[in-house]
DNA sequence: CATCGTTGTTCCAACGATGTAAAGACCCGA
DNA sequence: TCGGGTCTTTACATCGTTGGAACAACGATG
């Protein structure tokens, strides 16, 4: 592989001549820039970037650290993060936490800042000590601790609302909720928006129709359902948390015949693309995913070059409604 | 951020013997080796990598180049590729080709040796040309072109054979094929398993029945199946060469008021974690991910340690019998 | 006690790039 | 022709790490 060196050799001039060629500085005689240019042609020159790197003290990674990439919602987000990224000549490294507290730390813990320029977190377990972060950072999501760092995402209090507002506005009177989490920020918020919806609607909030969901896969989905429909008078709507849980929920329902949307009303949050296909498919809150992409990684990119300080973004939403709530 | 220096002068000794204890060489006196375990621990000292890679000539990234994360398929195997480098102390880089030569040609060539060690690609469009790579390569699943590149995957053919010989056994006759695309090495292998099956059956193969799609996302897999149902003689049972495609057909059906299995068996190909979880679940061919993730990134590693040669990897695969194929 | 081999440590160079400072080339007007 | 400024190029040090050679300390050996 070419170095400078062997550029500066080909071209017969000195090895800063051609780093100023490569870096674009004006002071080169047309002559030397010519001919540097020719060996660079020549040799296939690409610059080293670890050396580059440890010279400009800067690495041109950024982390993105999320739970798991098997979940919709982060393998999408992941996607747009890393077209996002390499608009700043970015390159995107994903570290899985699965998460729980330890994985989230080890990730943290990965992260020197030898690696990483900055880095985009989506933490779910995270305590207050452990945001001792070594590079710049931002939140993605709620999160339940308060801490000095920059967020991104949507108003989750009401994009929450105005799902339940929309069951409501179709007649539902019995809404379940399923996802409740004692840790997980977004989970409160979101619960905090069905509480709010419910309130101006005056209708009771009803305990037992608040179904934990330790983790937000189908499964806890299918369960919380089945234990709803376990119940004395199972509610004719429910609102889960993310798709998972409601396309969970959904085939929950369809194993006790119970039919979506006649009997029971679903709608989800997060917009998967797999929701627009079920069947039936599925009304979700649907946060601009490349908004929140784009948005964290602008967000970092000011921060990395002109140090500017704590500033968070608030991401738009809509109500996608589908199939799996119509008026009865 | 604490140095080698900084540690060894902390620690009274010189910055080698601080890099010797570092790197777990044998001969240092315990008492040094203890006061400059002391100091690491004192000064928090995490090596600079790129740094130590500038000097080992090795960068501790392999690339993952993928269409789409997307799509589960990929969003499941980056997560068991990245946790199975992980063990190999590998950091993965992710990039996306979105199907297209542009993309393929261009996630190539940002694929400088200095950024990664070695690169795992699943091309669906490149080349025999485009195949001079700089780092060693293994490619995921077949390839239209013959290329000296280790590969790791099914056998596509059997399994392909496999999923319509079920159907066959169930009683169908008139069995369609979705997927089938001109430059795709696996869709090729599907489609000659598929015809293979057909033929050991002395069932006749109708091209009528083959349906190609360009993109493996569900709305190819809808559009294909309105093609299919919109046949003077629609097919008894489909076969889509992935579990998008199964979907999106699913789905078309459902709008038809065709119903999946009674009116039509579906098998599918991937076993996305969404198949198991759709109404009805999706019967599905399903490779070892975690197997063909682990076999990637270990043939990759050997290669680069003690430069082995070209290798080619067979992993297993299973066909998993869900509600949208049965006995009728 | 000189020699030897084994341990343990240090010094120096190198990986490839870039910032700095200084030197060299060049042109202008006096 | 010379001084003085503006371009242009170069030599050198440096980023943090590691390999290799050199060196120092040590007990064992003859």
């Amino acid at each position: 592989m070419a170095t400078l060196k062997d550029v500066a050799r080909l071209a017969g001039v000195s090895v800063k001549t051609v780093s100023n060629v490569v870096n674009g500085y004006s002071f080169v005689k047309p002559d030397n820039r010519r001919r540097v240019e020719e060996a660079l042609e020549a040799t296939g020159y690409r610059p080293n970037l670890g050396a580059r790197n440890l010279r400009r003290g800067r690495t041109g990674f950024i982390a993105l650290v999320l739970p798991e990439l098997s979940i919709p919602y982060f393998a999408e987000l992941a996607g747009l993060v890393i077209a996002a990224a390499q608009e700043h000549e970015w390159n995107v490294l994903i570290e899985q936490t699965f998460g729980t507290l330890a994985g989230e730390r080890s990730a943290l813990a990965a992260l020197g800042p030898h690696l990483v320029d900055a880095a985009i977190l989506s933490p779910e377990a995270l305590q207050v000590d452990d945001f001792q972060l070594p590079v710049p950072a931002v939140l993605l999501g709620e999160h339940a601790v308060d801490v000095p760092i920059s967020r991104v995402g949507i108003d989750n209090v009401a994009a929450a609302q105005s799902a339940v507002r929309h069951l409501i506005s179709l007649g539902h009177q019995r809404i379940a909720a399923i996802g409740a989490h004692p840790h997980r920020g977004t989970a409160a918020l979101r619960l905090e928006g069905y509480r709010l919806a419910l309130a101006e609607a005056s209708l009771p909030f009803v305990d037992e129709l608040v179904v934990p969901a330790l983790n937000y896969h189908r499964a806890d989905g299918a369960a919380a359902m089945r234990s709803l429909l376990d119940l004395r008078t199972p509610p004719d709507a429910v609102f889960c948390f993310n798709d998972l849980l409601a396309i969970g929920a959904m085939r929950a329902a369809a194993e006790r015949l119970v039919r979506v949307p006649s009997d029971l009303a679903v709608v989800g949050f997060d917009n998967n693309e797999e929701s627009v296909y079920s069947s039936p498919s599925l009304t979700s809150v649907a946060p601009d995913k490349a908004a929140i992409a784009r948005a964290a990684v602008d967000l970092l990119h000011r921060r990395v070059e002109s140090g500017e300080s704590l500033e968070n973004v608030e991401t738009p939403f809509s109500l996608q409604v589908r199939e799996s709530t119509v008026a009865r």
